[in-house]
DNA sequence: TTCAGGAGTGTTACCGTTCCCAAACGCGGC
DNA sequence: GCCGCGTTTGGGAACGGTAACACTCCTGAA
């Protein structure tokens, strides 16, 4: 009844084998040195023994857990979950083990703890899906033998690498979509001030408008979420100039559907939107949203193979850290259409 | 330029309290037997020389790495990832980190993987995010020395401790809530017909309708996205006599309320609709959907919890495993109403 | 006064790897 | 036949903690 499950150690599978542990870690390693009778035989035993190497123990001498944290807030929305996704992925087949770190809040203290968690844990490197600069900044005071990147927060040109979103062109994508259709003007109805993301957007938004000699209207930054959107969405709806609305989220904008449609006024025939993100079912909201779409598992997977490279090298500690940017793209779909 | 950091070890520490490293590892652990001042000046030494335990050395001989490892599926989705968020939060205030280990498909092999990668990185217990029972059979098959719990599945009496929904019920009360509203009988678009969770849901909904002696509409089980909910939302709008229709979750819900809008069928006017999950905006689908509601987080929570005290006390191995079942909650708002 | 027993502390072994170094071996060239 | 050198192998010593045990005090009861 009682289990013996006498865990197999690498002496055991020297004995068996017929050489010492010594002998037994180089074929672990794939060492070159090992001839290739003695390391069929080492094989053979381990196979026999169902051998699997003790990581505590190779932590202890090696400091590599081959352990990666991440540092993540709100990551049970789509897009920090999607990151998290591709990160796990990437990291799988480069063999390496995710453990997470949340934090509730995007202060500096909670990101030093969260930091101080995984290195404890002896973690190789980090990654912080960092939407903030708070997270960057308690990423740049953690002790400088950690390896870190931060993914899809704002591109400040700071000491971390960073792999992010072209916010700027996607909202400019946006724009230009809805002025080559006909509209005079494009409203913005934008995510919280204090997120460089929303600016970048914002700042998209804007520079499409100027570059057409369009107006610009004004901008009430909020929140991410569809409440935002709809609260906003209500007041645009009473006025009967706003002809387009680009939508810092696919969220927000599902708000300002829902206002316009309960205002009257019919969407695209009236006034078209369109989103960011490409949320799993935004092309199900009514009607099928336009928006920008980003590859957030392909941003977790970038920064992992960032992260990889600049523990590779470390060498270039001073050189300049590694910023790539991905592009988004404009998804037309059913919410945009040309003013009447 | 290149920095020095001699990271203190637990002799360092003793060497400058005056004290043997069994002291220090004595006040680490807090064990009874140190004298306050003694205690007091361990202290004083671990903080001016910012010391921190080394983990993998304690893993290495206490077999214990508190570090807990989750499998996931499908983690880019809300209630997934809530459960991690959930799992998460209670693991850190329990003094554990968490791993991550994603299977891509729910089959036995890439769930047993999981689970050897885990155990690789010695993690003392594991929660499955397991909605097949694929996932259940693979934990089945781990060493025994492993402590897993299945959470979010449905609730096969297996020998693994289980946190789930109690689906019926959720899916009694959306149909109970809607023949009390009047309606004659309710349509079910159901999930895929191979997760128990969706059959459960069938249950739920089948059972309420023969209590109340209402006819059982035949269902088409598909897919728990909206493109499912709009393909068969097409379906029932052309049927004239459909008035009420229990979604299976609010994605599904969310196709059905658009293609019920596309075809000029008014909700919750002329059919109402109830969804099931309660997702952050699906107070903003339009109307403003009913829905039970599950907390996802609160599940991750609990399970965590039973992991816990199932670690806690190995000695009821034998003993019949706990299954824990949190009661989902109907929430009421605008796509449900009288029949005209 | 003596002795049991507990509190407080130190000594030593051990966890399972990898690293460093030395030894044994094989082989070609003188 | 001997030497030098590269390949293959093994024997320790780390790595940084915890566990087991021994030892010294000190207290209180016999």
């Amino acid at each position: 009844m009682a289990s013996k499950k006498p865990v197999a150690v690498m002496r055991d599978v020297a004995k068996l084998a017929g050489v010492s542990h010594q002998t037994v870690s180089r074929v672990l390693n794939e060492h070159p040195n090992v001839r290739q009778e003695t390391r069929e035989r080492v094989l053979e035993a381990m196979e026999s023994l169902d051998y699997r190497r003790n990581l505590a123990a190779r932590t202890l001498v090696t400091r590599q857990s081959h352990t990666l944290g991440i540092i993540g807030f709100e990551t049970t929305l789509f897009g920090p979950a999607s990151m998290l996704y591709g990160i796990e992925d990437a990291a799988r087949t480069a063999g390496y083990l995710v453990s997470i770190a949340m934090v509730r809040n995007l202060d500096r203290r909670p990101v030093l703890e969260a930091v101080d968690r995984l290195r404890q844990h002896a973690v190789d490197g980090i990654i912080a899906i960092a939407p903030k600069p708070a997270v960057t900044n308690g990423l740049l005071q953690a002790p400088s033998d950690l390896y870190c990147v931060a993914v899809g927060g704002a591109g400040e040109a700071g000491a971390v690498p960073t792999v992010r979103i072209d916010n700027a062109t996607g909202a400019r994508l946006a724009t230009e979509h809805l002025l080559a259709l006909g509209h005079r003007t494009v409203h913005h109805v934008a995510g919280p001030a204090d997120w460089p993301e929303a600016q970048e957007r914002i700042a998209g938004w804007r520079d499409a408008l100027q570059r057409a000699g369009a107006e610009v209207p004004p901008i009430v930054p909020q929140s991410w979420n569809a409440e935002s959107g709809y609260l906003q969405g209500q007041r645009l709806a009473r006025d009967e100039s706003v002809t387009a609305v680009f939508c810092a989220n696919d969220r927000i904008a599902l708000g300002v559907l829902r206002a316009l449609h309960e205002a009257g006024r019919r969407v695209p025939e009236e006034v078209s939107v369109v989103g960011f993100d490409d949320m799993p079912d935004s092309g199900y909201f009514m009607p099928p949203l336009t928006t920008v779409r980003q590859d957030f598992a392909e941003l977790g997977r970038r920064s992992l193979t960032l992260l990889l490279e600049h523990m590779a090298e470390p060498d270039d500690d001073a050189a300049s850290p590694a910023h790539i940017t991905v592009t988004p793209e404009l998804v037309v779909r059913g919410s945009t259409a040309a003013p009447r």
